[in-house]
RNA sequence: GGUCCCGUAGCUCAACUGGAUAGAGCACCUGCCUUCUAAGCAGGGGGUUGCAGGUUCGAUUCCUGCCGGGAUCACCA
């Protein structure tokens, strides 16, 4: 169904046309002053502008055609050129009729299956999850959910990091500590060992260890990078090793990704590119692209008109290691031969835009990526703690994904027992529930905010479960679903519209605007705001309402049927940001 | 130093891409649980949108210059 206020925008366009003026201006918004009207249109200002004219002129005329339709109850002129608009309660009712049964709360695919390929998530092999993978884990997932919602086929592909130095860095740690293990005997050719002879706590351990070392002892960072290369070239015996690193670093991001509620199609990593690479290289030098500097293999992308330094994009160092823009080239490669997306986004930390310029314009330059492929990079903010540096926990160290959600749920038990309502529910379910409401304080802490700016992350704040929080929304919800099992409800019935929720109707027509704006722009946070909006809405509605003691029965049923409307939206709306809503709490 | 981003209530963030009276939450104050879940609701105080100019009927939004903060500037990811 065509929503509310495109319909309303094809009238006016209609009017400016009548006029001689783009159908554009006709572009009808929701009300900033809901004291004065419920809609408004700007054009005519604007419009006046373009033809130079008198806007209140123009918007006259505009009203007079409009005065022909009977859809309106109030048109009037405001301020400079202002065009408000009020519908008839008949109107606004034939409308939002069309709504109750729709399974889509009235808002249908704009795209017919056009593949974007979303790239999010990338946490590193042998190393732990930790909060800095959530914002790229659930603004990605997020952005996936949206575009899938409006009929992409959105592919979200993890991107492990699998293959860089700090897999040198292990690797080589392994071999000093126990060189006579099997995997550093080059004159092995026998199999390897099925087990693992690490844990991954044992990746934990060392990682950091090795990385601090390195950045100090320049031999012992060559011989990390002696061991990339190695393995890079597929030394069987460090290959074998590796193998390992990435089946018990899989596990436990699966039960990360599990938790958050975040899903992807891919679970690809640099390694999937690596035999890529070589020839892509070779294809770039004999194109002439790819050219030696420095003892490395670059790609010049600086351009002509750049008044700054533009450093290449290298595709093999001195050593003959590759880097991760080799990757991020080579995975373009691949992506546009495999899936042939009409955009590549790259839900990624901000500081890593010129990286991500440098292989965009590579990609671009050698036609590895056709020029009508959008590639985007999605920078979303640093992540600071309360003090605007970046977090930290209160030992100084990282916090890991696992234990932040941990906390989270403890504190949701701690909330439930509290307020009493777990107490008749069992030990499994009050588990669920406390998961439920951990992972909505998380996400909606995150989502809400404009994600490119940088995000202070406050645990306090976030598991408080008190005003503009997930929790808040999942309570709401409940509190509906509740309300409609107690009054047994059964769709149908007549919509009768009264003061006291045209205000609650009227927003019910604004989600197509929202998710449209969402689409455009990647911003789950307008969709989170849309959510708590309404859900605000309805509590207030809720509390000045008391709709199972309504006498008269076709009113009763009318409210339920917008309660149902609203927990509708609800569900769907936190679907599109990846919040799960428990069936009571 | 070059380039880019940011600066909105005490704090954390919005503001439909140039629109009307800049909105929420937290914190603070006042009310509301013998009627549908108080993780709630109703109300109150709190703003020269960093500063100074400019464009415009109209600027938090666009332009210029300052001030303050951050990021980044080829062999790590």
């Amino acid at each position: 169904m065509t929503s509310l206020v495109t319909q309303l925008s094809d009238i006016l366009g209609q009017a400016f046309a009548a006029e001689g003026l783009d159908t554009s201006f006709g572009r009808v918004i929701f009300s900033d002053r809901p004291d004065l009207a419920q809609f408004q249109c700007n054009g005519a200002m604007a419009a006046a502008k373009a033809a130079k004219k008198n806007p209140r002129e123009v918007a006259t005329k505009i009203v007079e055609i409009l005065k022909g339709n009977n859809i309106f109850s109030k048109i009037d002129i405001a301020g400079p050129g202002f065009i408000n608009l009020t519908l008839t309660d008949v109107a606004l009712k034939t409308y939002i009729s069309g709504l109750v049964d729709h399974p889509r709360c009235g808002v249908d695919p704009t795209a017919q299956g056009e593949t974007i390929v979303l790239d999010y998530g990338g946490p590193n092999v042998a190393k732990p999850m930790h909060v800095g993978h959530l914002r790229s884990s659930i603004i990605g997932d997020s952005i996936r959910r949206i575009l899938k919602f409006t009929g992409y086929n959105a592919i979200g592909d993890i991107h492990m990091g699998d293959w860089g130095t700090q897999m040198g860095m292990m690797i080589s740690e392994l071999e000093i500590l126990h060189p006579e293990w099997v995997y550093f005997d080059p004159t092995y050719t026998g199999d390897y060992p099925a087990e693992s002879p690490v844990t991954m706590d044992d990746l934990e351990e060392i990682y950091p260890r090795v990385s601090a070392l390195c950045k100090t002892d320049e031999a012992r960072l060559e011989q990390s990078r002696k061991a990339t290369v190695d393995l890079q070239n597929k030394r069987r015996g460090y290959y074998a090793l590796w193998k390992h690193f990435v089946t018990i670093s899989l596990a436990s991001m699966k039960r990360n990704f599990t938790a958050l509620n975040v899903h992807f199609d891919l679970w690809k990593g640099e390694t999937d590119v690596h035999d890529l690479i070589a020839p892509m290289v070779d294809d770039l030098k004999s194109k002439g692209y790819a050219v030696e500097s420095e003892g490395a293999i670059v790609v010049h992308v600086k351009k002509n008109d750049d008044t700054k330094e533009f450093p290449p994009l290298i595709l093999y160092k001195r050593d003959g290691g590759v880097m991760y823009g080799t990757t991020d080239l080579a995975t373009i490669l691949e992506r546009v031969r495999d899936y042939d997306p009409v955009k590549i986004l790259y839900i990624v930390d901000k500081r890593q835009a010129l990286h991500f310029e440098q292989v965009f314009r590579g990609a671009k330059l050698t036609k590895i990526a056709r020029d009508d492929v959008e590639l985007t990079h999605l920078g979303y903010g640093t992540m600071n703690g309360t003090d605007g540096k970046p977090f930290k926990t209160r030992s100084g160290g990282v916090l890991k994904l696992e234990d932040l959600i941990a906390m989270g749920k403890d504190k949701a038990i701690e909330r439930l027992d509290a307020a009493k309502v777990g107490d008749t529910f069992s030990e499994d379910e009050k588990a669920n529930i406390a998961m439920k409401v951990a992972i909505a304080a998380i996400k909606f802490a995150d989502l809400q905010n404009n994600f490119s700016a940088d995000y202070v992350f406050d645990l306090d704040r976030m598991t408080s479960f008190e005003g503009k929080t997930g929790p808040y929304l999942l309570y709401q919800a409940v509190r509906i679903k509740s309300l409609l099992e107690k009054a047994g409800y059964k769709a149908g019935g007549d919509i009768l519209l009264s003061d006291q929720d045209r205000a609650l109707y009227l927003m019910i027509t604004e989600l197509p605007e929202v998710i449209d704006t969402a689409v455009r722009n990647y911003t789950p946070h307008v969709v989170c705001d849309h959510a708590y909006k309404l859900a605000q809405a309805f509590s207030s509605f809720y509390g000045n309402t008391h709709i199972l003691s309504e006498e008269n029965a076709a009113q009763k049923q009318s409210w339920l049927t917008l309660s149902a409307m609203v927990l509708a939206q609800l569900e769907l709306s936190l679907d599109l940001v990846g919040i799960e809503i428990p069936a009571r709490m």
